[in-house]
DNA sequence: TCTATAGTTCATAAGTTACGAACTACAGGA
DNA sequence: TCCTGTAGTTCGTAACTTATGAACTATAGA
């Protein structure tokens, strides 16, 4: 009989930058830390659709251990389901900036991609222009 | 008889986040992009040996490409060797602080794995206090 | 031309990732 | 208690990626 192994969750000093690179140069992983950020608590298979793509939950499901032990996200069991949340805020302290600026840079890359009449309207800058 | 393909530098809309993170979440390449950072024109066989460890030319080359091709980096022959250089201007354009921060975090990383009597002092900050 | 140096390409072995099938884990009935 | 459904994990394996030695291209200089 397999048994199931326990969730392993890297202690703060053992979370590596190449880690985390790694673990969020995958999009699906990154477009799943990213709704985490928003969302927490969601479940793995809040993600079967990411994007318009459907993803097999074997795949999701090693997203997802992939992310906790690169250190970027908690996971924890609730009844039947799995609630996930992001360390964010003790990566920060290590690494400050580090995630935030990834995240960042997907998110103006996101954009790029729409066609100019989807985006949503930019910020105005304080140098806004005519 | 083999020919030697062209090297191949992206356009700046064609490099990605997902590009960046992949090629620097390499220890090997993240070393290479940090010494390019500091020392602009570096060969591929200035780094034959990184951190103790020997790396074989063909390996090296590949990690080249993988900076090139990302866009991390552009790559210029001069005679018999090859000059390198990093795009960070143009990449921080695109993706404001990305590179830089994800550098700071491999400093930090590594300043943490020195016993703390061979690390440098760090510098002061202006808010520095008691 | 020949020789030396710098770097690339190719073949392939080793490692990693994706995903279906089969499983574990738990909750809520009957 | 057993049964059923839902959530997620593990395993096997096929597909992909990466590392490296051997053989190559490209260039400089004698």
């Amino acid at each position: 009989m397999r048994s199931m192994r326990p969730l392993v969750h890297p202690s703060i000093e053992d979370i590596t930058v190449e880690g985390i690179l790694h673990a969020l140069s995958d999009p699906v992983r990154a477009a799943i830390y990213a709704e985490l950020a928003i969302s927490s608590g969601a479940t793995c298979s809040n993600f079967l659709k990411i994007s318009d793509r459907d993803i097999p939950k074997s795949t999701l499901s090693q997203h997802f251990r992939a992310l906790r032990e690169a250190g970027l996200i908690r996971s924890e069991r609730h009844g039947v389901e799995m609630r996930n949340c992001t360390r964010c805020e003790e990566i920060n302290q290590r690494f400050p900036g580090l995630v935030m600026t990834i995240m960042k840079a997907h998110q103006i890359q996101a954009a790029e991609r729409l066609p100019a009449t989807k985006r949503k309207p930019a910020a105005k800058k304080k140098t806004g222009g005519a």
